[in-house]
DNA sequence: AATCTTGTTGATCGTATGATCTATAAAGAT
DNA sequence: ATCTTTATAGATCATACGATCAACAAGATT
């Protein structure tokens, strides 16, 4: 049986099945099997996609973009409301985003394949979240410590790797990170003699 | 040019080759760049090793085996040694171990594939190492607070991370991680109040 | 109902890759 | 020097994989 549907709903459906596909056996899957999941021939997928470092660019567009709000580096550093609410939205929202199997693996495949999104992709966190939160905390610290890159990178890395337990050596994990989250940061700004009680 | 060497020192030689190669290209670089790197022909490897997975496997056995000094669980928990001692003895030893290249990415690549490795050394990781340390830390801290076991996989994901970072990602990292980890570690144990002065 | 458009299929091509097998020559033994 | 052993090379096979293309048929148009 031989359905035909509209050119975008097609290319939607395999762009959708092929971030299934890769986050499940890795970029270098092959395309026969991604088209028998998807129900169709190997060949109509050359139809959508000129090849397939085309579909592999489909499928990052796809899970990288215009997945996190763009006015976090605004939020972040709007000191109107305490600065542990702000970090545990930020990281409750992110969290969200990036504990997803296709997320954490398709990242992960790209980034040791070298792809440049992914350095791009942690810049952005570098300039845009991690930098002002420097600024961020030096100015609520109670002793007027202020932590190094270093030290974020830290923060940030271990709430990251609850999601990679989770979906790269598929470790038992919390189902909601939340709790490990707020005592991550929680102990990160009791470091920085940040007041905590007044949230 | 054909030189001729002892089985067991060619094995080794394409051994050691095939460590770097895979870590470079991931587990399903083929054989044949393989033999191109070690100058010689891909037919050899098949005299040394079944079959591909074998081969893999012997990679394996390289990366993994008898690295972390054995001894680790016992010193852990010595109680003689300050406990800050202990967390950044281990971590300066294990960070030498793990930050690098070839081992990052062989067990990231491993672990994305699905590898039973990964997960039992995950596993002795849990069991030899931060299971006793939430003893360690409850008995040292002078407010008789206990991490939960999330929290210490926090602390260790966030100083694997900067392996990560910096292996993974090639992101900038620090040359010397000792820093961030001894401020890593230092944070954590005055989150739970334990004494830090007398090191 | 007939016609047209085009989404989809099935067959096929060229190359890449894991694996095998026989011939060769390097090193040690006599 | 000659012989023997076997580590190594080179040719080759079978299959896997990305990609192409002509033929077909589902759905819209008239």
């Amino acid at each position: 049986m031989r359905r035909r549907l509209h050119p975008d709903e097609r290319r939607q459906l395999i762009v959708d099945g092929a971030v299934a596909f890769f986050a499940e056996v890795g970029l270098d899957g092959n395309t026969r099997d991604l088209a028998k999941r998807l129900g169709i021939t190997q060949s109509l997928l050359f139809n959508y996609f000129a090849n397939k470092d085309a579909l592999i660019e489909a499928v990052y567009e796809q899970v990288y973009l215009n997945r996190l709000s763009p006015d976090w580096p605004h939020r972040l550093v709007d000191r109107d409301v305490p600065l542990r609410s702000r970090l545990l939205a930020f990281y409750a929202d992110y969290s969200k985003l990036i504990f997803e199997y296709e997320w954490m693996r398709i990242f992960m495949f790209s980034g040791l394949a070298g792809a440049e999104l992914n350095r791009r992709y942690l810049e952005h966190m570098h300039k845009m979240i991690l930098l002002p939160l420097i600024d961020e905390i030096g100015a609520a610290s109670s002793a007027a410590i202020t932590p190094s890159m270093e030290d974020l990178w830290n923060l940030h890395g271990g709430i990251v790797y609850i999601g990679i337990r989770q979906h790269i050596y598929r470790m038992p994990c919390p189902d909601e990170p939340i709790q490990a989250i707020e005592n991550a940061v929680d102990r990160f700004l009791k470091a920085f003699e940040v007041d905590v009680s007044a949230d």
